[in-house]
DNA sequence: GCCGAAACGAGAGCACTGCTCTTGCTTTCT
DNA sequence: AGAAAGCAAGAGCAGTGCTCTCGTTTCGGC
C-alpha cells in the first residue's frame, strides 16, 4: 500500500475537490459540472469516475468538508473566549459562522440551501453536520450551570420534551427544556439571518447587513441567555 | 382583440404554469423541465417557447405567482383578526406563512431557498416580493401606536438607521427604529425556521416540528411585542 | 370578403450534460 | 514473472435548453 499510486490518487481527488469548490463559487452551487472539472484538469469526463461513482458522491463529499469546515470554525471562535462568559462565546461562535458564511458562500448554500435536485443526504453527513451544533449545546450547557433564563420564557410542547431529552442524553448536556428551546430558537434565527442575507434578500432594503448582523447576534443572545451578566 | 386565439393563449399560459408547478413539487423546484412540460401537453419543446421567451422567464412567472399567493395568504390571515391585537395578528400571520409553506413546499423553496442556478431575480419580483412583508410593517405600525417595546432592547446601527427611515417613508409606518430592527429579526427568524424544517434540517432530531414552530412563533411574538397585553 | 402580417406547432438540429462501456496501458501484489 | 487491479481515453446513450426553418391558422385593416 502507500505506494506512488495512492499518492497520487489522494492528490488528484483533492484536486478535484478543490476545482469543484472553485466552480461552484463561480457559477453557483447547482452548477457542479463534471466535464467542466474533467476539462481544467485535462483528462477526460470519465476519469473523475475512478474518483467519485457519482455527481452525488462528490457533492456529498464537498458537503461533509463544508460541514466540518463550519464546525471547526465555530470550535476554534468558542474555544478563544473565557468558557464562563456564554454571552460572549455565543456571539463569537455567531460572528465566526457568519464570517465563514460570507466567504463562502457557495459552500455555505450547500449545506443550508435548497437541497440539489433528486440529492438525499446520505449517512456520511449526519455527524459532520451536528458539529456546529454541538458548540451551542455546549454553550447552553454552561449558561445552565449559571442559572440563565430565556427573556421570553417558551412553554414546551409535550412531544418536544422527549425529543430534548434524547439530546441531553446524546450529548451530556444538562439545559433544561425552556433553555433548550430558546436556544433552537436562537440557533434557526441564527441561520436563517446569515442565509438570507446571502441570498441577497434584503438586497435593495437594508445597506450594511453586517452591522444588522451583529446586532442580530446580540439580541439573539440578550434573548436566550437574559438573566446571566453580560460580557 | 380577445378573439379565440388571444383566450387560448391565456390558457395555455396557465396550463403550461400549472404543470410546472405540478412537476416541480414531484422533482424539486430546480428540476424544472421545458420538455416534460411539453411532452404532457402533448407539443414539442419548441411551442413552450411561444408563451416563454425562455425557462428563466417561467421561473420568474413562478416566483411572481408563489409570492403573490403567499402576499395573499398573509394577508387575509391578518384581516380576520381584531387590528389591535398585534400579538394574535403576528401569530396569525406566522402560522399562514408556516402552513403556505407546508402546502406547498416547492413554491417556498423557490422563493426562499437557494436561487436557481444563473438565475437572477428580474425587476418584476421586487414588488411582490414585498406584499408579505408589508404585512408584518403594519403590525408593528400598529404595535408601534400601542407603545410596544421588544423584549431584548436593540442599538440599531446608524448605517441601518437611515434604511429604515427610507423603509417608512415608502411605507407610511410609524415603527420607531428599535422596533423596526426587532420586527426585522423576527422577520428573519420566523423564515429561518420555516427553511429548516422544510428542509429537513430537524429530521431524526425534532419529531414534532409542528408544535415547535408554534412556541417559536409565540417566542418571536413575545420578544417583539414585549410590552403590550397578550391577546 | 380578402390579403398581408402575425402567431402558431412541428421537426430537425446544436451544444451541452451525467453516465456507461470498452480498450489498451501501467502500477501493484503475490 | 505473471496475474490482478487501477487508470485514462474515447465512443456512445439519453437527456437537457434553445434556435431555426417550414407549412398552417388566425387576426386586423382595407
Amino acid at each position: 500500500m502507500t505506494g506512488v499510486r495512492a499518492r497520487v490518487r489522494a492528490e488528484l481527488t483533492a484536486e478535484i475537490k478543490a476545482i469543484a469548490r472553485r466552480q461552484m463559487a463561480e457559477d453557483g452551487p447547482a452548477n457542479l459540472n463534471l466535464r467542466a472539472i474533467a476539462r481544467e484538469l485535462g483528462m477526460v469526463s470519465s476519469a473523475i469516475y475512478r474518483y467519485f461513482a457519482s455527481r452525488d458522491d462528490l457533492l456529498t463529499a464537498l458537503i461533509v468538508d463544508a460541514y466540518n469546515a463550519l464546525g471547526e470554525a465555530g470550535e476554534a471562535a468558542d474555544a478563544a473566549v473565557d468558557p464562563h462568559e456564554v454571552r460572549a462565546r455565543f456571539l463569537a461562535v455567531a460572528h465566526a459562522a457568519y464570517r465563514w458564511a460570507c466567504e463562502k458562500p457557495s459552500q455555505y448554500l450547500l449545506l443550508f440551501g435548497t437541497p440539489v435536485p433528486g440529492y438525499a443526504a446520505p449517512q456520511d453527513t449526519i455527524v459532520p453536520a451536528t458539529r456546529f451544533t454541538l458548540v451551542l449545546l455546549r454553550i447552553l450547557d454552561e449558561a445552565a450551570r449559571q442559572g440563565a433564563v430565556p427573556a421570553v420564557r417558551p412553554t414546551v410542547p409535550d412531544g418536544v420534551r422527549d425529543d430534548f431529552r434524547a439530546m441531553r442524553e446524546l450529548t451530556g448536556s444538562g439545559a433544561d427544556d425552556e433553555l433548550m428551546l430558546a436556544g433552537m430558537q436562537s440557533w434557526t434565527a441564527l441561520f436563517g439571518a446569515i442565509g438570507f442575507i446571502l441570498n441577497g434578500q434584503f438586497r435593495n432594503v437594508i445597506g450594511d447587513v453586517d452591522a444588522m448582523f451583529v446586532e442580530f447576534a446580540r439580541l439573539l443572545a440578550g434573548q436566550v441567555f437574559h438573566e446571566v451578566d453580560p460580557a
